[in-house]
DNA sequence: TTTCTTACA
DNA sequence: TGTAAGGA
């Protein structure tokens, strides 16, 4: 099938799908025209795919552990060494909550005591030296930090 | 119409 | 990730 019927049948955009190609994800043939074409099987692997990275796991990530994916879901069996890598990052996850969970109670500290006395400081402070706010939807875990 | 690549916010 | 240009 063509990119527009995988799209279809699997919701998932062309322009991801060409993304997951451009990012080892996703194998297709190419015809003479030069249009992608997928096997059948390509559907069940999008779906994966997309799992997968709703549980947070990088495109890095996912490229090394689609081969031990089983089912749409996916299930991840018989892959010891893959399950050690995920229990290590699992663990990371765990820490840089506990780390922001900390920040997050010192920053809401020092806004509640800065409401508290109501004063404004001279001069005064420039929001722009705040910087710019950390990208959302960035991916939370990497295999290669997992690996040093 | 559909898909392609490339580029940019 | 989303959107767009310009071709085949």
């Amino acid at each position: 099938m063509r990119i527009g019927e995988l799209s279809r049948r699997t919701g998932v955009h062309t322009h991801q799908l060409r993304y997951y190609e451009a990012q080892g994800l996703l194998e297709a043939d190419r015809g003479a025209n030069g249009y992608r074409e997928y096997e059948e099987n390509a559907v069940l692997r999008v779906k994966q795919i997309r799992h997968l990275l709703g549980a947070g796991l990088s495109s890095e990530d996912i490229e090394y552990l689609l081969p031990c994916a089983l089912g749409e879901a996916p299930e991840l069996l018989g892959c010891p060494e893959l399950l050690a890598a995920m229990r290590s990052r699992l663990q990371r996850l765990d820490d840089q909550m506990a780390a922001l969970a900390q920040s997050r109670d010192a920053l809401a500290t020092y806004i509640d005591g800065a409401e508290r006395t109501g004063r404004e400081s001279y001069p005064p402070c420039d929001e722009a030296d705040l910087g710019p706010a950390p990208a959302q939807g960035a991916p939370v875990l990497s295999l290669a930090q997992a690996s040093p």
